[in-house]
RNA sequence: GGCGGCGUAGCUCAGAUGGUUAGAGCGGAGGUCUCAUAAGCCUCUUGUCCGGGGUUCGAGUCCCUGCGCCGCCA
């Protein structure tokens, strides 16, 4: 069982965000989660560097744009590295293994006629590198970034993209999970409804040099989205390693932004379906984020840098906020406030608190050895049923990428164990000797629930994960467990010694606006 | 302008196929335990389910309409 999961690959032209980290958390948890599920993954990242807008902010800041690139490059590279993602492969487009594989794209459907030349005459958008209908523009200016476009008259070359319209549509209707969620699959089959044109795939050399030259005309450069999409087939080895593309191909999930839904689904599947090859399983876009409410922008001075923010909360719990606190698929809206009240709340008081109250007890009434069970009673086996339960419920809710609901069934369980302690009431039967089976039998189910409770978070909290079954006292790599045999009732063995460390959570102290403003 | 979606407690949202007193979390109020990160646990609070018509024995849930918001396309 493979499973083949990728990024956007991300545009140097600026620095990561919000919406950077949230795409790329979201494709760590679901990697981490596959493999889990004992399948093999290949989880790619990258960046894209080429086009207008890299070569443009190079020239602002007086520096070549490979330098630039490699500048920005180590800006993701190292977020990600901050951020725990456990991407297998990072690919760059100015990477000879890509630019070769773009080359070979281009050169097939150049002789499959599936490219050809033309003159063409419109107005371009220097910002977003494309062209627009006169019929389309917003008082003279670009109808997406209202800045002010250019009328170019020049011979290029366009992709055949009309030609698949009809087999797309079909495709799209045939496979209704093909793109997610359903009100965006709805969102390209209205655009579909209409004539699709052809795609321009190069700009003219001496208005952008900073990419890669077609391979059967050198005065032209290969248009930036072209070139990026081939990213997902050109890490495999499209066109140069046989095996291991046959072994990934077709990806199973591209996660994007709703941005670059249309690109996705409509631009990289026709160029698929023009090299004869098998479409993606599957496209998810998910929602944006705002900033106290507002669209994030850097003239607005409301730019969230996710550097700042794992500094100043950390790193599960940034990861545990951007998953938790929006469904996948919906927009959403970043605010200290609401950061602080997911820390404070989910993760301090209920989890952290759990663990630290159930360590304590073992510590103080076993001596940091984790007690045999004895008899079960009713209260336990309610305790057993619930994660069973919840466990269930888990696997379906991932596969549609819930993952804020399969977080809210995960709190459920904590909770359920909250109640437990306090039902059972271990301080109670610690206070006579008669009752001491029963208080080794609580204080192992409730240690037997933290055991439980890290490895189901831990896709979505990597060390944090890590870090509950190092305090319990678990000698085995939660990394490297088997997900079928981990989940089973009893696997914390008792006569292990726990080791308690730092807090787990520690809460947030903050002084909070009431009006929410950061 | 075309197509689609949404409008449910202070806040964020759940509420297939219409059916008893409309739910959860957060926030707020009170109580309680003491193992714990002033955490946990228990109880409680408030809703013209956007307005107006209609279908039905019965509508938050279906139909029409008005208002407001949003998305995609133009």
């Amino acid at each position: 069982m493979k499973f083949y999961i990728t990024t956007p690959i991300y545009y140097v032209n600026d620095i990561p965000h919000i919406g950077h980290a949230y795409t790329t958390v979201a494709a760590d948890t679901v990697a981490r989660y596959k493999r889990f599920r004992g399948f093999k993954v290949f989880f790619l990242t990258g960046t894209d560097e080429h086009g207008q807008k890299v070569q443009q902010a190079a020239e602002k800041r007086g520096v070549a744009p490979d330098r630039h690139a490699d500048e920005f490059y180590i800006a993701f590279k190292g977020l990600w590295q901050k951020l725990n993602i456990s991407n297998d492969d990072f690919i760059r487009t100015t990477e000879d293994r890509h630019k070769r594989v773009v080359q070979d794209v281009l050169q097939r459907l150049f002789e499959k006629g599936d490219i050809y030349k033309e003159n063409y005459e419109g107005w371009y958008c220097l910002s977003d590198e494309r062209f627009w209908m006169e019929r389309d523009l917003k008082e003279g200016n670009c109808p997406d970034c209202n800045r002010k476009v250019e009328y170019i008259k020049e011979w290029n070359y366009f992709f055949r993209m009309s030609k698949y319209q009809n087999w797309l549509i079909q495709y799209i209707k045939d496979n209704p999970k093909f793109i997610m969620p359903e009100s965006k699959c709805n969102e390209v089959l209205g655009f579909l409804e209409k004539p699709l044109g052809d795609l321009c795939i190069s700009r003219p050399k001496e208005r952008l040099s900073w990419g890669i030259p077609l391979p059967f005309d050198e005065n032209y450069i290969t248009y930036v989205w072209f070139d990026a999409l081939v990213n997902y087939i050109s890490a495999i080895g499209f066109g140069y390693n046989k095996d291991k593309f046959e072994e990934w191909w077709p990806a199973d999930r591209h996660l994007i932004g709703k941005d670059i839904l249309t690109t996705h689904s409509v631009y990289w599947s026709t160029m698929l379906m023009a090299l004869e090859l098998p479409l993606s399983k599957n496209i998810f876009a998910h929602g944006w984020w705002t900033v106290n409410g507002e669209k994030m922008s850097k003239s607005k001075g409301n730019f969230v840098n996710p550097n700042e923010i794992i500094d100043k909360y950390g790193v599960d719990q940034f990861r545990y906020f951007l998953l938790r606190e929006v469904p996948f698929g919906l927009d959403g809206d970043f605010s200290r406030r609401v950061i602080v009240g997911r820390i404070n709340s989910d993760l301090a008081n209920n989890l952290g608190n759990l663990l630290s109250r159930v360590l304590n007890m073992v510590k103080r009434y076993f001596d940091s050895i984790v007690p045999p069970p004895s008899e079960i009673k009713d209260d336990d086996s309610l305790l057993i049923k619930k994660v069973e339960e919840i466990i269930e419920d888990i696997e379906p809710l991932m596969d549609s990428l819930s993952f804020s609901r399969v977080l809210t069934k995960i709190w459920g369980f904590i909770d359920e164990t909250n109640r437990y302690v306090d039902h059972s009431a271990p301080w109670a039967l610690a206070k006579s000797d008669v009752n001491r089976e029963r208080l080794g039998t609580v204080i192992y189910n409730s240690a037997e629930s933290l055991r439980i409770i890290g490895l189901l978070i831990y896709p979505f909290m990597p060390n944090t994960g890590r870090e509950i079954w190092n305090q319990l006292g678990i000698k085995d790599r939660i990394e490297n467990c088997n997900f079928e045999e981990a989940k089973k009732w009893g696997g914390i063995k008792s006569g292990v010694e726990i080791k308690i460390g730092k807090q787990l959570f520690p809460r947030v102290e903050e002084k909070m606006d009431t009006g929410g403003k950061s």
